[in-house]
DNA sequence: AGTATATTCAACCGATTGGTTGACGATCAG
DNA sequence: CTGATCGTCAACCAATCGGTTGAATATACT
């Protein structure tokens, strides 16, 4: 029922999600790791990371105690080639992402929502 | 609380609302004239107008009494740029757009869903 | 005026979401 | 073996979601 569109996107539609990729944008991390810097519990992050995974953005392997957790932006590509056929977005501009993400990492941006009139 | 990207990306995770994203891309349209093609009740494909109108996917104009519906896919620029930071996806590619559309909007896609190991 | 059409509102429902806590199974260190 | 660390699981909670139905409102037609 619920394709994969829908399970990326609603992936996405949460605030602690995009910043755990964000992290990992830089590196692979650790499931402690990933959590540490949120002020909800463990298995809170556990659970983002669990839905993380099961939407494919992201890999998991255990080595010993610890689970390693990867980017995989390549999930991304059907979102982005579906969200693309809507406008002619400039084409990939890593500085406007990088601003976009300074913004919203060190802590939440807040966009106004539009109104219904 | 809920930022701009949360209430776009949350938009689009419904197929529901990404067929009518997808409806709306071929021309302006009236809420009975959306809700058509759809088996549940008007009600429920007005909430979900209503949904994208506050997120800014869509705008809506009264006219008479009819409420006309229009794309504005600018507000999807944001969630764009934000994506394409995650790979170096492909330059625009709209003919790719045009089969993801075609195979997704008559009936559901059933694309299989990640299995955690 | 009276009726039909377009759209939303309000109340309700079951399922899902995002969080908590406490217990639990692995794995490593001493 | 003992104890700390890593991570998940299970049960719970309040809030939100996607849908329903029936009533209400506003505009148009004749």
């Amino acid at each position: 029922m619920a394709d994969r569109l829908d399970i990326i996107f609603a992936a996405l539609a949460d605030p602690t999600r995009r910043r755990i990729l964000a992290m990992l944008l830089e590196d692979d991390m650790a499931v402690t790791d990933v959590a540490e810097p949120f002020e909800m519990s463990l298995a809170a992050v556990s659970k983002h990371l669990g839905l993380l995974g099961r939407s494919g953005l992201i890999s998991q392997e255990k080595r010993g105690r610890v689970k390693w957790c990867k980017l995989e932006p390549d999930a991304l590509r059907d979102a982005s080639v579906w969200m693309q056929g809507f406008g002619q977005f400039e084409p990939v501009n890593l500085d406007a992402f990088e601003r976009f993400l300074h913004t919203e990492l060190p802590t939440q941006t807040e966009l106004p929502m539009q109104k219904d009139p």
